[in-house]
DNA sequence: CAGTATCCTACGCGATACTG
DNA sequence: CAGTATCGCGTAGGATACTG
């Protein structure tokens, strides 16, 4: 008794939607899966571990986060600054799903630039 | 004995990266949703299912997706003219993974609702 | 170190019109 | 119906400089 079709529709009330919106940023899952890995981490571990992302973005990205409980924050009153972030719970609960999504990039990644290469036009 | 720490650095060969650069975009992993929930589909049908994506996105989503070997694209010759789209056996290998996050979306957003509003600052 | 504050640009995407 | 072809805008995000 649901209305299957049409589930997607309509950006404002549409979970799938609202969450890969955010997910699907440059940056977002990528500091998800180093957190998820590394524990708890520094800001600028964090930017040296992705190498190419600006500080503007990373402050963005995790700010972000932890807006929406996926990340914590941590900050200690020393000189100089030191600021920590780990995943909360529900980033946890979260992070199995993203992990796999990683790992299959990882298995079929080549699979994929085979079928790139020999795609008509380009 | 791997390096584990800088493994997500430099876009050229890091296929974590280059998938989540692919499915980041506005619409692939929602086109991928929809046909691994109803099969077969008509180009129109899948532009009907999303409900407001326009004709060129959905024609440039569905070209990517085909280029990477994820969906195969199948035209009849008729008038009007037929064009079917469905997921190749690389893409239902995707799939489970995109759906359990789909999945974890639609259990979780009313949370991250919530934090988002309990968020100092907007 | 961990941020803010500006400025600026590429390009993702939508709107519209046309074709087989 | 299922596309292509243009045009044009908004904004994600990079570069740079400054602060506590």
């Amino acid at each position: 008794m649901e209305a299957k079709v049409e589930k997607y529709q309509n950006n404002g009330n549409c979970p799938v939607r609202q969450v890969l919106d955010r997910l699907g940023d440059k940056w977002s899952m990528l500091v998800l899966l180093i957190l998820s890995e590394q524990g708890t981490l520094r800001f600028k571990a964090i930017q040296r571990s992705i190498g190419d992302i600006s500080q503007k973005m990373l402050t963005v990205t995790l700010r972000t986060l932890e807006a929406d409980g996926l990340v914590s924050r941590r900050q200690y009153a020393e000189i100089p600054p030191r600021v920590e972030y780990e995943l909360t719970d529900l980033g946890q609960s979260l992070l199995p799903h993203i992990n796999r999504l990683a790992a299959w990039a990882v298995q079929h990644m080549e699979e994929i630039t085979q079928h790139r290469a020999a795609y008509p036009g380009r």
